[in-house]
DNA sequence: CCGTTATATTGACGTTTGTCGATGTAGTGA
DNA sequence: TCACTACATCGACAAACGTCAATATAACGG
């Protein structure tokens, strides 16, 4: 008995490898949270969204100048901007027809802190 | 003719929405740079990974202590680890039978500035 | 109203991703 | 050489993702 190894968090036997690792590091709550983050930011699409928005003249961008720079179909950029705000990283603002997006810059340092 | 909309690039109707962005944002393959990076911070086990190597005591840490942990399998843990790698995240370095890791703390740096 | 426009939603598709069991590779110690 | 260990790779599978055409929703102008 006594199998050894990753699998059974015993001590191994050739030597000892390191001391164990404390858990003072990310729990699995604010992992996921910082996860869907950094998932919006997956995508090139995304990111350059992102920056089109966060560096628009008045800090603001209204979507119908967002299709034609991206390069996707209108519903692709609509999915993406969804993406970006449901993970808190824009604001969106329907003003008549249009609807206008600035990014959410808390939330933008709130990932920007976790690299650092 | 001239129809118009997001789908031509011609003048709207209605008003005008807005002056056009300006393309001092984010190119294509900048884009896809940084998007590879924040895709490997986008899972959960991935994030831990990199936190328990970051906070490890002499600044790295070992493969064999980094399974228990996460709480997955020992494949899934190396599959996230060459995930990690091969981003730029974390530098591994084989030593005898363990495998050593550390954080590449200037590509995690490069990461956090965009963000900035 | 009616046509036009801006945006969102739906449905479908191929691709990528996370996961694990099984297996391969390669050090270590007896 | 042989048993054991640490780690990587492979193969398979379900789930999630990016994309677009088609359609729905809703505001505006005449």
């Amino acid at each position: 008995m006594s199998k050894k190894g990753y699998l059974m968090a015993g001590k191994r036997s050739t030597a000892t490898c390191c001391a164990p690792l404390q858990e003072t590091a990310l729990n699995q709550a604010a992992a996921n949270e910082l996860a869907t983050g950094f998932a919006a930011l997956s995508d090139p699409a995304r990111l350059r969204l992102l920056s089109l928005i966060a560096t628009a003249p008045a800090g603001e961008a209204c979507a119908c100048d967002l299709v034609i720079p991206i390069g996707k179909s209108q519903p692709t950029v609509s999915h993406h901007l969804k993406v970006l705000t449901d993970a808190g990283l824009i604001h969106r603002e329907k003003r008549g027809v249009w609807a206008w997006y600035r990014a959410n810059s808390s939330r933008i340092e709130e990932l920007r802190t976790a690299l650092g």
